[in-house]
DNA sequence: GACATAACTTACATTTTTGATAGTACCTTA
DNA sequence: TAAGGTACTATCAAAAATGTAAGTTATGTC
């Protein structure tokens, strides 16, 4: 996260892909290993980062902040800063956030769907 | 690829967060750098290990090799190996593996939808 | 003045993924 | 006998992602 070379032969393949692939280009926006979660409770309404840490098991602080920090120059969510004490951070999906969801559902069932097959 | 160590915090993470999210369990198998251009082109039919090669771009025999091996095991691609000279083998997507076509649509969509947005 | 709280940072270590390069086995054709 | 095609493997190195543990900041409360 956050520290690619963009000196790099990976970086290279990246852009090359993303730009002729946008399903790549999409893997790459909700592809860190928190980001679908994040998404997805927050799909059910705005959080704080408190709830957020909360209700993800064993994630920790500093991956929770990385991860946001991405979606939101990602424009995935936005970032709302209450001037109160104690701090109040609340996370939202944008509406291309939001978009998301559809994704999101079928990814879901097709896990689901995976998984029972392969149980058999 | 290939050596996850059990006893490390993430992969326990990952089997955790599998469990409860299935999203998130289909992100861990179609989430390598190359499998969702490798499943794309399956979408159109079976092909060889040169043909895969050739039509994506920079990817190196041993990536592409892992990540056919990856998507084997997960059964999401078959490998026919014909006892011919030159060797030919062939890949093609499974049935659940032609079931992610929905997704990687969908996932190309928003894709270009999010690409012209960041644009504007 | 010590302590608690929420939302972070920082520095460092480990793990995981990816890349570069060279080599292998097998058979066929020149 | 040598060269060439196909589908790999093996080794080593680098880069990227994740984890651990300890701060930091700003302000209210006891």
């Amino acid at each position: 996260m956050s520290k690619i070379k963009i000196t790099s032969t990976n970086f290279e393949n990246k852009k090359v892909l993303e730009e002729e692939c946008s399903e790549v280009y999409a893997a790459n926006i909700i592809g860190g290993q928190w980001s679908l979660v994040i998404c997805s409770w927050l799909l059910q309404g705005k959080m704080r980062f408190s709830e957020l840490n909360k209700v993800i098991p064993n994630i920790t602080e500093r991956m929770l902040t990385l991860q946001l920090r991405k979606l939101e120059q990602d424009n995935i969510i936005t970032r709302k800063v209450y001037a109160e004490f104690p701090p109040k951070v609340e996370y939202e999906l944008t509406e291309i956030g939001y978009e998301l969801r559809p994704i999101i559902v079928q990814m879901e069932q097709w896990g689901k769907r995976h998984k029972y097959l392969n149980s058999k």
